[in-house]
DNA sequence: GTTGGCCTGATAGGCGTCTATCAGGAATTG
DNA sequence: CAATTCCTGATAGACGCCTATCAGGCCAAC
């Protein structure tokens, strides 16, 4: 039988009441007693039932989600994976609103976190690296609202959890695919990214660029560029490249738009000449792998990072430790066999 | 504010008792009165509170792992993360208990799955698949234990459920990036797996074949070779084949011991000129993929695993329905870059 | 010694469900 | 119509913890 609280009491020789203020800090106890009361809960290796607390506290969780506007695939996912928690999760007592804003856009953002005021116990949002939003951050921490980054991060500010993977290693892994998959063959190799704003992109960006300098001198690297994560643009930018660089075997897109790419790619009659690595496993990409248009995804699970997020909030929400190594997002490898 | 028991109750003009003998299938209840019970409970959208219901229960739940005995990497992290996961949930009231017995031996595996009798509500077991076997897990089935086959499948008893990767798309994988990292190198292509007897290498091995002989001609198989799962053994077999074939570009290993392979081939000097496509991410295969050894790991997270089983293995216990796409096991792609 | 503040104990009531029991009403049988 | 059997309602008491309140003991300061 586990122990309850009334078994420590009686151990301690103290009152529940005693020892439920020792254990909730709800009340001034003197040191002494505290004392006694903890000895007795490492002595009987107490641990309150969470269910029955949860129970007992009868209480609300709230927490907002803020995504990125617009109908970018992977954070349409996102926001699907988001709506589908809710509603599992609205039977535990928890209810979580879903907002949107611009991503592009600083001061939006930021605003946006700051009229959270304090109708929340938590946020996760999808932030950008920008000192008007790391202070909004901050604020809101400091009012006691957890606040989680989700799949870009603000490194610098005082976020309670960062739920997404590790991008520069996203990064390398593309750029070991593509090396390999390029046998040491002489080519230039694009790159395109969403924007240099978001961090996440960078982080890949560095990461890509570091393996392939070191590791593959045969290829050559093209300046990257934006595709603003939009299909058309990308596709614009795709037929650019493809079109300036007939030597071109290998193309990364480090952004979402990846459907432009694939367009791209089939109408030049390209795709199997040039290696393609794109991010994130949607509708289009997945089609593209499957008829080898596209070669490899990268995909982080956006359902595994939904249900992280919310987990860590609700963790924080009743203080109860995140067990770190069940909270990591791992940086998915597809190849046309192995998609879910 | 969600709907309880007493307000269905009252919505359907009837007592807490007539609804909870409704809902739990307690005693008889007209049929008409029952009729007026799920009205009212798909009116109001009532769902049972599992925390309370749980809480209230003050059940026990008790589990069982079966797994393979010996000391392959992979099993004894299998063995770990159900340590792990049994102090975890023994907070919840959940107890399991760990019990080996050896995989290859089909009466032996049958025996303990006999003795289980009824002692615990749920059994997980790395199966092998045999009728013997089979026979075990229905007649358990029929006596009202769950039974969840485990990493290896019996497809065609009446387990509940399978909480694995599907091995044939994990063979297809390791063709496709064999096939990729080659290049169109012509070569012959080493396999070696643990045992034929076991299902899962066994389809691992038909997805392997089906890619290459599909899709690259330029590749040679060559027949497979038992490894038994074992290290040393599979080192032997490996040096064997290093010996017999010169023209050996690639080697597959569809079972465990592939500590063995690294060791061989490092030891003839062929890391870099054979591409090395391994299963299970261990202390071994890990350090072999960072050197270069091994050129591509396919894993199934042992921890993702058993948490599904014991997800699983509780949903049945109290009824409740599982969530099938939460509990899919991903095929898991590790190159260098992207080790956890 | 009185006052006030600080600690502690005792206890009631609640969270939503399950389990069990008992009594009485309804339906069925002969 | 009486005697059963079958359904149903009411209710108490768990499960383990939280919250709140009140009374009383202790101590220090005035």
């Amino acid at each position: 039988m586990r122990a309850t609280i009334e078994d420590v009491a009686q151990a301690a020789g103290v009152s529940v009441a005693t020892v439920d203020r020792v254990l909730n800090g709800r009340a001034a106890v003197r040191p002494k007693t505290a004392e006694k009361v903890e000895r007795a809960i490492r002595r009987l290796n107490y641990q309150p039932d969470r269910l029955a607390a949860r129970l007992a506290r009868a209480r609300e969780y709230r927490f907002c989600f803020i995504l990125p506007e617009g109908t970018n695939a992977f954070m349409t996912a996102l926001g699907d994976a988001v709506r589908e928690e809710a509603s599992r999760m609205a039977q535990e007592k928890v209810a979580i609103d879903l907002r949107h804003t611009d991503v592009f856009a600083p001061q939006r953002l930021a605003a946006a976190l700051d009229e959270i005021g304090t109708a929340y116990d938590g946020v996760a949002v999808v932030a950008l690296d920008h000192p008007r939003v790391r202070e909004a951050i901050n604020a809101l921490t400091e009012r006691g609202v957890s606040v989680v980054t989700l799949v870009s991060d603000v490194p610098n500010s005082k976020r309670t959890h960062f739920v997404g993977i590790d991008n520069s290693a996203a990064g390398r892994t593309a750029a070991t695919l593509m090396g390999r998959y390029l046998c040491g063959r002489k080519g230039k190799v694009g790159l395109i990214a969403g924007s240099l704003a978001l961090r996440d992109h960078v982080e890949r960006q560095f990461g890509f660029e570091q393996v392939i300098v070191q590791e593959y001198p045969n290829l050559t690297l093209l300046p990257v560029r934006e595709g603003r994560d939009d299909r058309d643009k990308v596709r614009a930018v795709a037929e650019q490249l493809l079109d300036d660089h007939h030597d071109m075997i290998g193309l990364y897109n480090v952004g979402a738009g990846s459907g432009g790419i694939a367009e791209a790619l089939a109408k030049a009659g390209r795709a199997r000449g040039v290696v393609c690595i794109t991010h994130e496993l949607t509708e289009d990409t997945r089609r593209a792998l499957i008829d080898g248009t596209i070669d490899v995804i990268i995909n982080q699970d956006a359902g595994h990072e939904v249900r992280s997020a919310i987990r860590v909030l609700m963790s924080r929400a009743d203080k109860a430790p995140i067990v770190e190594q069940m909270e990591r997002i791992r940086i998915d490898i597809y190849v046309r066999d192995n998609i879910p």
